[in-house]
DNA sequence: AAAAAAC
């Protein structure tokens, strides 16, 4: 059932494909979106002021469709003619293969972009080399989508029929990705013409490129436009993208994806984050820079600094968006997007993405959007039917020997050979080291994640745990969204969080990329207000619930938390705007009103086996 | 109540 089909492939039929996307119900978006895609009028970003043309016949770099735009400087040609007012020019090179690539070419002597890659091999990789999916894709059909909103564009079926570029596809084809997962066919389109968005997609699922392709993409179309320098202190720097993320960590791995997506297009990303001497991030914002990934803490300082200015905004995207706006980072997202010198919703455009998105949260994150689109792509809020979800008793003080007992289980069945990560989590940064310290003085080769912890000693842990130094991480919820850490093959929820969404993003931490993984939580009376909702989530993830569990739940003094999911209904995810109940002030945390709030149930979807969302094994990437 | 996020 896999569909073996390589890039190559993909791009031999691409054409025949557009064409039969354009001519289907759907009024091609191909064709519509690129003339809708996001303009800006005048600004040139510092590093591509200065450049020396080059020799290279830019039009040739790009093979896309010929649009009635003025495409001939798509990959670096016709905005040559820009005023140079900075010396640091030596960043770009355009398309694919202008600048960058050249050896010796006008780049030579200035600084050669670092191949993100690891290879400094240009050549295609023979055939039976290509990573390919281990997913069924057929079973993409089954997925259950919902979108809300006015003139949604309508899916795409391959990279190769969007209006991307070429040196962007080319980087799609580095990184192995052979076909869009079901949120990036969905929310490519909806990006690249120019709407704000609010995406639900399970975890592993491939959020990430979701949002930067789009970015990335609009960015170099944006640079065929002729140079107007912003009046501003000289050291401020102007990103055309703002992409937000709650944990520093998490902040670097979309950094490092974009940077691989965005290799030798001439789009520059650097990353800003706390816990790190800012003199170097500060370098690096003055050497140029179109996205800016931050946290925001350290954004707040570097703009209260008037380091950076935001009045050049054309794209923001907050990854993990219902985190950001949740009460702690709330006030923070506030400042930065309302309080400082971003555009408007409207005047730039603005893109939501995670895997859960209580209605609440909902409504809050409409004040920072313009006319969106809603997109739930799978069970959202669910976790895939690739982790099988486990959930024993366990007293407090017998949780450590309990642990020890599955470590050793582990051990014995070589349940994946001795690269087989596993992530603990607990609830509070003592439990943390103390639950790390007790790992290690029992011969476990344990290590911890945590906010106490000074940044180099979490960057140093996240490493030994990913290169299998340390196959067990302790960690809070500074480690629960987001991080793709492949290899992870055990989950273990130490101490139950309090809140079922917490659940899921920390459970998605295995499963990833179309692989399997085993996720057990302990529970014990402390939780009991988690019982009903696990159960909830179990049931729908086709898990075997055990029977004190469903008794625990259906105890009726943890019914109306903020944690229930009522409805039962079908398919979840619902936009808040067409839930007239939560319209009406109904405090219903995720409410359905009658029609299917809440996840859905397994009954409709529940079968539709292998959505990961992934790419298989051996692609690592950032797809929260 | 805890965690995260600036110096």
């Amino acid at each position: 059932m896999n569909t073996r089909s390589s890039w190559a492939d993909l791009a031999a039929n691409s054409a025949a494909e557009s064409t039969k996307a354009g001519s289907s119900a759907n009024n091609g978006s191909v064709g519509t979106t690129s003339g809708n895609a996001p303009t800006r009028p005048t600004y040139v970003p510092p590093h591509l002021r200065n450049r020396v043309p080059s020799s290279d016949p830019p039009a040739a770099a790009y093979s896309g469709p010929a649009s009635s735009n003025d495409r001939s400087g798509y990959g670096g040609g016709s905005r040559w003619g820009v005023p140079r007012n900075d010396y640091r020019g030596g960043y770009g090179g355009g398309g694919g293969r202008g600048g960058w690539g050249n050896r010796g070419g006008w780049d030579r002597g200035r600084e050669r972009e670092v191949n993100p890659f690891g290879d400094d091999d240009e050549t295609e990789q023979p055939l039976s080399e290509q990573e390919n999916s281990g997913i069924n894709f057929d079973a993409y059909e089954d997925i259950p989508v919902e979108t809300s909103g006015d003139n949604v564009p309508p899916p795409v079926n391959t990279f190769a029929e969007i209006d991307l570029g070429d040196a962007l596809n080319q980087n799609i084809r580095r990184c192995k990705y052979v076909k869009p997962t079901p949120v990036q066919r969905h929310a490519i389109p909806i990006s690249l013409s120019g709407r704000d968005l609010m995406a639900c997609a399970q975890t592993g699922s491939g959020k990430t490129a979701a949002f930067c392709f789009p970015i990335i993409s609009g960015i170099m179309k944006m640079q065929d436009q002729s140079a107007q320098r912003p009046p501003r202190g000289a050291r401020t720097v102007y990103p055309l993208a703002l992409i937000l993320s709650p944990t520093r960590e998490l902040s670097m791995q979309i950094h490092e994806e974009a940077r691989k997506f965005s290799y030798q297009t001439g789009v520059k990303v650097v990353v800003a984050y706390g816990g790190a001497p800012i003199h170097q991030q500060l370098r690096e914002l003055e050497r140029g820079v179109d996205i800016l990934v931050a946290t925001p803490g350290r954004l707040v300082d570097l703009l209260e600094r008037a380091r950076v200015s935001l009045q050049m905004i054309k794209y923001l995207a907050l990854d993990e968006a219902d985190r950001m706006l949740d009460m702690g980072f709330e006030p923070q997202i506030r400042k930065i997007v309302e309080q400082m010198d971003m555009p408007r919703p409207g005047l730039r455009q603005t893109m939501l993405f995670s895997a859960t998105f209580p209605k609440e949260i909902q409504r809050l994150a409409s004040d920072f959007l313009s006319t969106y689109i809603f997109l739930a792509v799978g069970r959202v809020g669910s976790s895939t039917d690739l982790i099988v979800q486990r959930v024993e008793f366990v007293y407090e003080p017998d949780k450590r020997s309990h642990l020890m007992d599955l470590l050793h289980a582990q051990r014995a069945n070589g349940v994946q050979g001795k690269q087989a990560l596993t992530l603990v989590f607990v609830e509070t940064k003592k439990g943390a080291d103390s639950l790390e310290h007790w790992l290690c003085i029992n011969g476990f080769p344990a290590t911890s994640i945590h906010g106490d912890r000074s940044q180099q000693e979490r960057e140093q842990a996240l490493r030994s745990f990913k290169t299998g130094n340390t196959p067990i991480l302790v960690a809070t919820d500074v480690a629960a969204r987001g991080l793709d850490i492949p290899h992870v093959a055990h989950v273990v929820n130490f101490d139950l969080p309090n809140d079922i969404d917490d659940y899921v993003h920390r459970i998605g931490r295995t499963g990833r990329a179309g692989n399997s993984g085993l996720a057990t939580a302990f529970f014990n009376e402390g939780n009991a207000s988690m019982a009903r909702p696990l159960s909830e989530l179990m049931q729908e993830a086709n898990q075997e619930v055990p029977d004190w569990l469903s008794r625990y739940a259906s105890r009726a003094s943890f019914g109306g938390g903020k944690n229930r999911r009522s409805g039962g209904g079908r398919f979840g995810g619902r936009d808040f705007r067409r839930d007239s109940s939560f319209n009406r002030g109904n405090s219903d945390y995720y409410g359905g009103g009658g029609s299917g709030g809440g996840y859905g149930s397994s009954a409709g979807y529940g079968s539709s086996a292998g959505y990961g969302g992934g790419y298989g094994p051996g692609v690592t990437s950032a797809w929260d």
